[in-house]
Formats: structure tokens, sequence, C-alpha cells
DNA sequence: CCGCAACTGAACCGGACAGTTTAGAATTGC
DNA sequence: GCAATTCTAAACTGTCCGGTTCAGTTGCGG
């Protein structure tokens, strides 16, 4: 049989391991951390580690998952979807211009991007935790808002997609880039009014 | 004085070197590029290539830098500005779409990203001769719209972005992450013909 | 207080890889 | 056609790092 080389969750230490690598993976993704590193911040020697995990891979897999388990919760998290159309529409853009510009998302974004060939699957569950996801709650948002009678939208999954982009517009490929690393709410607030702007043109009721 | 280490660019196997460098750095990315597939690839010994680059980081740059001003070509390419906006614009978002979904595009972008801590300037240059020299280009197109009473636009670089960000709406995130690979001419069409629509919506007089 | 399982720390192995060296072969210029 | 220059092939060095080993320590249940 194959020798299925799997996790062992057993030991009094095991949350620390987790804790440390996720600590330097999301600050050096796969490749550049160290697993001696990892093992010293853990506060755990390096035979503890390999007890728990069988090889780096499967260690920077287990953090990765959790980590997007964690970017799941916060793109389903509520938002009030109650108001008038505009007002919802400024909260969200807001909110997902934040996120995206935070630095956890885009170290997410940076290491799932990094890793794409050596973890394929890694790639596909970023894209299903974060965009996808923020884009089903979206849409929920606007369908609220077509059955108010606030808009008109024919094609509701590429409305979504074409709101998150326009909320994005110019300051998320400047941070990811790292062109520019502090924004402004100045900044934040005219690319978000005129994400909003565009998109009440076209589809407001 | 500094040591200065520079470029030899006397020898006859020059130009093998570096476009051998050229097609295993826009393969495999710096970090995982070896010096000895280069040589091979390039049909030339180690001793020849460390004879014209003191090191992989200096001839990873250059690479780069040549790569970046290939691409500024592209984004400066000529588009027809003539006849009506809509067509205009429909086919600068086509351009704009299969240009940032092809290998090229792509592969820059991802090494860029992934040696952006280690070579800052790469981001940089990738950035000014990339989407900012597009915007640009984009940005004329649309002054003369607006000069024949076609558009009306208040924040014209925003507008120039929020056009690109439409144009690549769904189809660039899925493509750089690997998620879908093939993209048919319905799917770009439709990706197309709705951010023309929005932009028009907003921007049309 | 004993025994056992988990943990430590440090040395160690082996492979990968950037960069160097050298002895000699090929090209080129004159 | 000869000498200087350029290039080759391959072995070698030093370093880094993932993973293993092992002799010894710690701490906990009985």
């Amino acid at each position: 049989m194959p020798p299925a080389p799997k996790i062992n969750r057993a030991g009094r230490k095991f949350d620390q391991v987790l804790e440390g690598a996720r600590q330097v993976f999301m600050a050096d993704g796969f490749e550049s951390a160290n697993v001696d590193d990892i093992a010293r911040v853990a506060g755990v020697s390096k035979a503890t580690l390999y007890s728990y995990f069988p090889d780096k891979a499967l260690l920077f897999s287990e953090v990765a998952r959790c980590e997007c388990d964690r970017m799941a919760e916060e793109a389903m998290s509520e938002a009030d979807l109650a108001g008038p159309i505009r007002d919802v529409l400024t909260f969200a853009a807001n909110k997902i211009l934040t996120f995206l510009l935070s630095d956890f998302s885009q170290q997410m974004f940076r290491i799932c991007l990094a890793e794409r060939d050596r973890f394929p699957e890694l790639a596909r569950e970023f894209y299903e935790s974060g965009p996808e996801m923020g884009r089903k709650r979206l849409e929920e948002g606007l369908a609220l808002a077509v059955a108010r009678g606030e808009l008109r939208i024919d094609n509701m999954s590429l409305a979504a997609e074409q709101f998150s982009d326009l909320a994005k517009s110019r300051l998320w490929l400047r941070a990811i880039l790292g062109i520019q690393t502090r924004f402004s709410a100045e900044e934040i607030a005219e690319v978000v009014d005129e994400a909003v702007e565009t998109f009440l043109a076209r589809y407001g009721a």
C-alpha cells in the first residue's frame, strides 16, 4: 500500500509548530522559508517539527489551507444590505478595497501566485475562498437591490466582478507591485466614489 | 574606487547568452532558473557566460530590462483612434484583454511580483513600461473623443484605469492564478462588450 | 519514584547550485 | 600561418538547506 504520509496532530506542541510555520511562511513564502527558522520561531526543535509533519511541503499546505479558511470567513462577513443602494455600494467598495490593500490579502496573493505551479490546488482554494466567495456575497446584495427595483442587472455575475474591479482601480496594482505602500483616506475615497458612480451609471434603475 | 561590476558586451557569443537567459528566466523566474541550464540553452560554456556577466542577478536584470522595453513597445503600439467611440473602445478593450491574457504578459507579471523584494526597481520598470504606458496611451484616445464631444470625463486618469480594469474583469485573475488557461472568443467578447457598455454608461456624452 | 513518551540540541548527510579554475581547443586578425 | 583572443569541458569549492539521527533531558501518569 502507499505510505500515505500524514500529519500527526497528537502532541503538546502541535499548535506552536503551526503558528510558527504560519508566521514564517506568510512572511517569506514557501521557497525562501527556512525550516530551521520555523522551528526557532515556533520554539521547538527541528526533530519535533518533523515528528508532526513528514515534510516542508505538507506543513506549508496545512498553513495555506488554514489561511484560506480565514480569508473565506472575512469574505463572507456580514455587511449591511439595507438602506439606499448608493450607501450599500459605497460601504461594499470600501470594504473590498480596504481588504485588498491589507497586508494579509496581499501576502496571500503573492504566495499563491508564486507557488501556483508547485501547489496548483492552493491557487484554486485561494480563488474560491477569496474572490469567488466575495463575488457570491456581493451578488446576494445586488440581487436584493434588483428586487427592490433599485438596480437593473442582466449579467449578475459579470456585474459583480465589474464592481470589484472598479473598486480596486489603480490602487491594488500599485500596492501589489510595491510601488506604493500607504494610501490616504482621500485616495481611497476617490476610487470608491468613482467606482460607485460608474457602476450606478450602468446598472442604476 | 568601487569595483563597479559591469557587463562586458564584447565577444562573439554575447547575444546567444542573452537569448538563452531570456528563455530560461522567462520560463522559470530568477530563483528557480539554473545557470547551468542557461549556459546549455545558450549553447555556451558556463565560463563564457561568466566572462560576460559578473553574476546571475545582473544577467537577470539585463534580461528583465530588455523584456520591459519589449512590453513598452507593445503598450505604445498604434491603435486606430478614428471612427465612432464605441468601435474605438471595443477595439481597445479587445487589445488590452488579449495582451493581458498572453503568455508573455502573464509571465512578466508573475516574475516581477515574485522578485519584487529582490529587484524592486524591476517592479517599478514593469509598472511604468506596461500598465502606466498603456494608461497614457489610452488617455490620449479618450482625450480625442472628449474633444469630439463623444465623451465627458472629469477624472481622466482614473477613467482610463477604470476602463482597463473593466476590460480584464473575471478573466485576468483566473488566468494569472492558472484556474483557466484557454479563453473562447465568446468569453472575451462578452467581457469586452460589457466593459464598453459600462464605460459608456458613465462617460458617454 | 519509576517508566515511558515527548521533546531537545547538535551534529550530520546528501543534493543542489552559484561561481572559479585550468588545461586545452577553436577562431580571428594580421 | 601564427599568435592572441575567445571559448570549452569538466572538475572543484563553498554554501545553503531539507531531512535524519541519536544521546540525553523533561515531565507526566501510576
